[in-house]
RNA sequence: GCGGGCGUGGCGGAAUUGGUAGACGCAGCGGACUCAAAAUCCGCCAUCCUCACGGAUAUGUCGGUUCGACUCCGACCGCCCGCACCA
């Protein structure tokens, strides 16, 4: 006898233990078709958060999907587990990064696995084991020997008081966010990735990405920046030799020109500081900015006039003045740029500022040249040349070609003062952390060799276990022994890379390393990353729309390249992307302006709306906005307490309902009993269903009434509906399925006149039992599998195939069609699916409410839509 | 500064991708069951006019294309995200 109520606290460890027995979730089933789903994996921080509910529900429904529907699935999970908390734990508490990495995973795998989640768990990895870090440095190495990596100078944040690198987002109002110190620019030498050699590769096959967001793509493909310009070359007013090399994508506004401008660090602007105080403070000065983009293009705009003059290139007798601006990146193109204030905003700021003028060049088309003046905006459109000499009435592109053929043919110094130039912005990936808690870079640096690669034999290069975080700077440096070793070359005193890895490294393969993880002698084997690669599904967070996905394209490029194998003869990683939106939640306040946690709340619901009142003193708090969980504003739910008091189902269906999944979703309490709510409603309505359905396995009667027809439809058409909005990854809309569903057999219930019902109704009533938990199995498995049982299955749902639907009981035979009267619904016809306009015209046209509207006008045009509506036009 | 996204009832959202705007849920209101409450079940629920039938207005704002626009185009307003050492 079934009980009262579905237990899940009891329901829920026991299904995934059977689970577990029957190695459910572990894939290599190599006659059937393959399918890899993969989640981003998590950074050991602790404790899961709700997003990464949302995330892994997410992944888990398409994983069970899949298996369902006769896919081999490789449904894998694994930890980020490198990275700065690790090293701040470090220091606050003493722990070693280590131990408090390892005992945060073993606490989050504990979590993950309350989830219910369909991972196979025999592949996990970690990325600070040296079983999948050494094979990193080994691909580090093949890649330095394929020309893939650099080594050169680049500068960083430094704070001189923690004796550290900054991030950017550590760099607050040009100080360090923990010293307060300000923050030098320092250059350090560092290594790099080339990522830069495959920009093109990079760029043209963000095309062939057609299961990825276009948002995604787009911000890629700005990303990368590739821009066709000219490199100019531009004398130096009484400096024979001397010159200045700017990049410019307007070469056709060269006569609006009114000023060079260098970056503070151009070797240029840097010589004319060593002989001039007041230059070398401004440029320090601009230093302080940091060295974040954002940071800098947003600084008002300031310069230094150098004195030094420059010649125009079309006009020997015109000079310009050399300044050193800080909006000016010397990363980007060579770090100098002409001035065009009339066509370029950032040029007419600095233009304004300085009163350097602004000469239109373009004109808009049908505007009067004479009357063309520049205000506070400048013009960037298109147009016809003016005040521009030989230029004057081309169009832009016209004007560009041609300023372009002249500067190719005119010499400077023996060489030609243009050249056509294609740029990027992206940049090559520095990939050095002066860090400890990172990949070991697999680098001996021989005072007599040089930079030495660590050999083979000798990977991979482990971090030393015995350091302290009690002073600034890196452990691996001030370690008394580390990083003294001998050269393997010549056996002199050498000394080790002291640097880490970027740990966007160690997430830029480890979706290769899933689908060969103990592999101790490859990264992965050809024939495994062949089987499984490309992730047909990869789900994560926007906020890795660029960096780590273009760094993850790059190494699927980097390691076919250096002999890793392809993966599976595509260069793409990931087949399909999806990208979830965050869970937020409501923020409170008390009158202290203090943050107070909802689970500190007890909230009361009245007429003049909802009231939070402080449990312990009864003290009301104010609610506040919607936002990012975060620590800081105490809005954040720990998934822990919801799946203890309602059960992992239950949390699973709240973060899939109610919001695209693309979307951000709102965390309400409401919500989430709104989800329980229906998770034991789909339960109690299978012991009902099954109280009236055939014996399990009965045979199919020959025919069926109505109202075992109109079941057996409403059944048929649910298998499609949910099995479509699954496969285009709409989870809310196929729990909605599913409950319109749910409440459709609810009245058939009702209906039910005799008991026992006949055959045909008891057989109706069985598949619509056994469908729903079927279909509700990706979202909410454990409740599934309960119902399943209570069917009478003795083989549990995961060892199932998904239900497939009957077209001939999904399709309609009758339709119901709106009439629109110009435009406006009128009144709804039913018709045959095939019937004719002839008929459809007549039925329309005697409808009382369409003759109203009509109000005996004539009609114009008769639009019959097929199975879609109807327009008649008077 | 540059780039990207979003905007529909009291709330989250749906809309077969140019064809009935508001599916499904949350909240609310009314009812059944109960000694009572919880749970559950049934019904109502965009706004305005109308007893009702019915009608008018509605997808951030303004304009355009179309027989027909939440959907396409243009301008504007508001909010959010990313910008290379956070992961």
């Amino acid at each position: 006898m079934r009980p009262e109520r579905y237990d899940f606290a009891a329901a829920e460890p026991k299904w995934r233990e059977i689970w577990e027995e029957r190695q459910a979730f572990a894939c290599g089933d190599p006659q059937k078709p393959k399918y890899y789903v993969l989640e981003m994996f998590p950074y050991p921080s602790g404790r899961i958060h709700v997003g990464h509910v949302r995330n892994y529900s997410m992944g888990d429904v398409i994983a069970r999907y899949k298996r369902a529907k006769g896919f081999d699935v490789l449904h894998p999970m694994g930890w980020d587990a490198f990275g700065l908390p690790a090293e701040n734990a470090a220091q606050q508490s003493g722990s070693h990064p280590a131990t408090w990495t390892y005992a945060n995973i073993a606490s989050m795998r504990t979590q993950l696995k309350s989830m219910g989640l369909s991972l196979d768990w025999s592949r996990e990895i970690a990325t600070c084991d040296p079983a999948y870090y050494k094979h990193q440095q080994k691909l580090f190495l093949d890649f330095l020997v394929h020309g893939l990596v650099d080594r050169k100078q680049s500068k960083v944040n430094w704070d001189p008081v923690d004796q550290t690198v900054l991030a950017n987002e550590q760099v607050v109002d040009g100080r360090g966010w923990r010293s307060g110190a300000l923050v030098e620019q320092r250059e350090l030498t560092q290594w790099f990735l080339r990522i830069g050699k495959y920009a093109d590769d990079l760029l043209a096959s963000l095309d062939t990405l057609e299961r990825w967001p276009e948002k995604v793509r787009l911000m890629q493909r700005n990303w990368i920046g590739r821009s066709e310009g000219l490199l100019v070359r531009f004398a130096l007013a009484g400096d024979p030799a001397g010159e200045i090399e700017v990049f410019t994508t307007r070469p056709d506004t060269l006569f609006g020109a009114k000023f060079v401008a260098l970056a503070p660090d151009h070797p240029l602007a840097r010589k004319a500081a060593s002989s001039d105080p007041a230059l070398a403070a401004f440029a320090e000065e601009c230093r302080h900015i940091g060295t974040s983009v954002a940071a800098i293009e947003t600084a008002e705009k300031k310069g230094y006039d150098t004195g030094l003059k420059v010649v125009h290139p079309f006009d020997p007798s015109w000079t310009l003045p050399v300044y050193v601006a800080n909006f000016i990146l010397m990363d980007y193109g060579t770090g100098a740029i002409f001035g065009c204030p009339a066509h370029d905003q950032r040029d007419l700021d600095f233009s304004r500022a300085y009163g350097l003028g602004a000469t239109p060049v373009v004109c808009p088309e049908g505007v009067d040249p004479s009357t063309l003046v520049i205000g506070e905006t400048a013009f960037d459109g298109e147009g016809r040349l003016v005040n521009s000499r030989f230029l004057d009435g081309l169009t832009v592109a016209e004007a560009k070609e041609e300023a372009a053929k002249r500067l190719e043919t005119a010499q400077l110094h023996g060489r030609p003062q243009g050249e056509r130039k294609i740029n990027y912005k992206l940049r090559d990936w520095g990939i050095s952390r002066q860090r400890y808690w990172g990949c070991p870079i697999p680098i001996i640096h021989c005072p007599d060799c040089g930079v030495v690669p660590v050999p083979d034999a000798d990977l991979p290069v482990k971090l030393p276990e015995d350091v302290s975080f009690d002073r600034p700077g890196n452990p691996l440096d001030h370690h008394p022994t580390w990083k003294h070793v001998a050269c393997p070359k010549c056996g002199a005193a050498a000394r080790r890379e002291t640097d880490t890895m970027d740990t966007f490294v160690d997430s830029s393969w480890y979706y290769a390393r899933f689908a060969d993880p103990h592999n101790a002698a490859a990264p992965a084997d050809p024939e495994q990353l062949a089987r499984w690669l490309p992730v047909d599904q990869y789900i994560g967070g926007i906020e890795h729309a660029i960096l780590h996905l273009l760094y993850s394209r790059f190494f699927s490029r980097a390691m076919r390249d250096s002999g890793h194998g392809g993966h599976g003869g595509v260069a793409e990683p990931f087949a399909g992307l999806f990208t979830q939106g965050m869970v937020v939640h409501e923020t409170y306040r008390a009158a202290s302006g203090k943050w107070i946690a909802p689970t500190e709340l007890r909230f009361e619901t009245s007429e003049t709306g909802r009231r939070a009142f402080l449990i312990e003193t009864g003290e009301e708090a104010e609610i506040g906005s919607i936002e990012k969980m975060s620590k800081s504003k105490r809005n954040t739910v720990d998934p822990d307490d919801i799946i203890a008091s309602y059960g992992a189902d239950t949390a699973r269906l709240f973060v899939l309902s109610d919001s695209p999944p693309d979307r951000d979703v709102v965390w309400t309490e409401e919500g989430v009993q709104g989800a329980s709510r229906f998770v034991h409603r789909v339960w109690r309505l299978t012991g009902e269903l099954a109280n009236v359905s055939a014996p399990l396995g009965a045979s199919a009667p020959a025919e069926f009434g109505a109202a075992a027809l109109d079941i057996r439809k409403a059944t048929h058409r649910a298998i499609a509906a949910v099995g479509d909005t699954i496969e285009r990854l709409r989870f809310n809309t196929a729990i909605a399925r599913i409950r319109e569903f749910a409440n459709e057999l609810t009245s058939a219930l009702d209906k039910i006149e005799t008991t026992p019902v006949d055959a045909d109704l008891a057989f109706a009533f069985r598949e619509a039992a056994e469908t729903l938990a079927l279909l509700i199995a990706p979202m909410t498995p454990h409740v599934a599998e309960e119902c399943w049982r209570d069917l009478g299955h003795a083989e549990p749902i995961v060892a199932t195939p998904w239900p497939v639907a009957d077209a001939a009981l999904v399709a309609q035979e009758t339709i119901v069609l709106p009439v629109q009267v110009n435009g406006k619904k009128r009144a709804e016809i039913v018709v045959a699916h095939d019937a004719s306009e002839a008929v459809i015209r007549e039925e329309a046209l005697s409808q009382e409410g369409v003759v109203r509207a009509m109000e005996g006008k004539p009609l114009k045009k008769f639009i019959l839509v097929p199975k879609r509506i109807v327009n008649v036009v008077v």
